[in-house]
DNA sequence: CGTGTTTGACCCGCGC
DNA sequence: GCGCGGGTCAAACACG
């Protein structure tokens, strides 16, 4: 069952800046103009969500959607935000917490992102929702979630599975079910924000090309850095 | 034995 | 007020 939600999945980014701006290039036009780097960010946290390598062949986002309380919107392969470019990912520590950091630590993202968020809080939680084309139903995003319902839908043959993170005072939650249109597809919903990074986060490193030493460029490093 | 899953019951909001 | 449906709880169970 979780055989392979059990294995945690380490998000390497050896070049974090090239793979953020390739992202956002072709994901972030989706909605307006001035939601494009929540777009932007968001993505990464849905890239987080990648199931392992061994099957990353059967994955493959094809619709990535907002539910901020305002209705999805979606239209396939591209980004849709909600009507008033809410930021779904105030400062990288959203639900993809370990992609997210590294994203984010790129300085021109950063900048875009605070340019783009004119509203500092928001009382309602987040939601995020996407939909992809996997044959599991549990993508590993790094972050230990415990299954704690299960529901059969009304206008669904599928099921829907609760889960919620499972680290100490982390009240993220997310939903998983199987598109009843086309069972292929597994539709995840994601709530609130992780306030703390994903447990498999990798600290990537860059390496000094003088002293060849290594610097961390993730996240916090861990205490084993210091 | 600790941790996570299963699953029926319960709660609550919403529409009629 | 009532029924329905979605979301959550919690005891029992499974597994490493």
């Amino acid at each position: 069952m979780a055989a392979v939600g059990a294995r945690p999945v380490l998000y390497h980014h050896p070049a974090p800046a090239g793979d953020a701006a390739s992202m956002s290039s072709y994901f972030s036009h989706g909605g307006s103009s001035t939601s494009s780097s929540a777009s932007a960010s968001s993505f990464s946290a849905a890239l987080a969500a990648a199931p392992a390598p061994t099957l990353a062949e059967h994955f493959d986002i094809s619709e990535f959607l907002f539910d901020d309380g305002a209705g999805a919107v979606a239209a396939p392969g591209v980004f849709a935000a909600a009507p008033d470019g809410a930021p779904v990912v105030p400062d990288g520590a959203a639900v993809g917490g370990g992609a997210v950091s590294a994203a984010a630590a790129h300085p021109a993202r950063s900048a875009a992102a605070a340019e783009a968020v004119p509203v500092p809080e928001r009382p309602r939680t987040e939601r995020i929702a996407f939909r992809t084309r996997s044959e599991i139903e549990i993508l590993d995003d790094g972050y230990k979630w415990r299954k704690y319902g299960k529901k059969s839908v009304k206008n669904s043959p599928n099921p829907r599975n609760y889960y919620r993170c499972s680290t100490e005072g982390c009240n993220v939650k997310k939903r998983v079910e199987r598109d009843k249109d086309d069972p292929s597809y597994v539709v995840t919903t994601y709530e609130g924000t992780h306030n703390h990074v994903s447990p498999s986060t990798v600290y990537y490193a860059s390496q000094d090309a003088a002293s060849g030493r290594f610097f961390v460029a993730g996240t916090h490093p861990p205490a084993s850095f210091n």
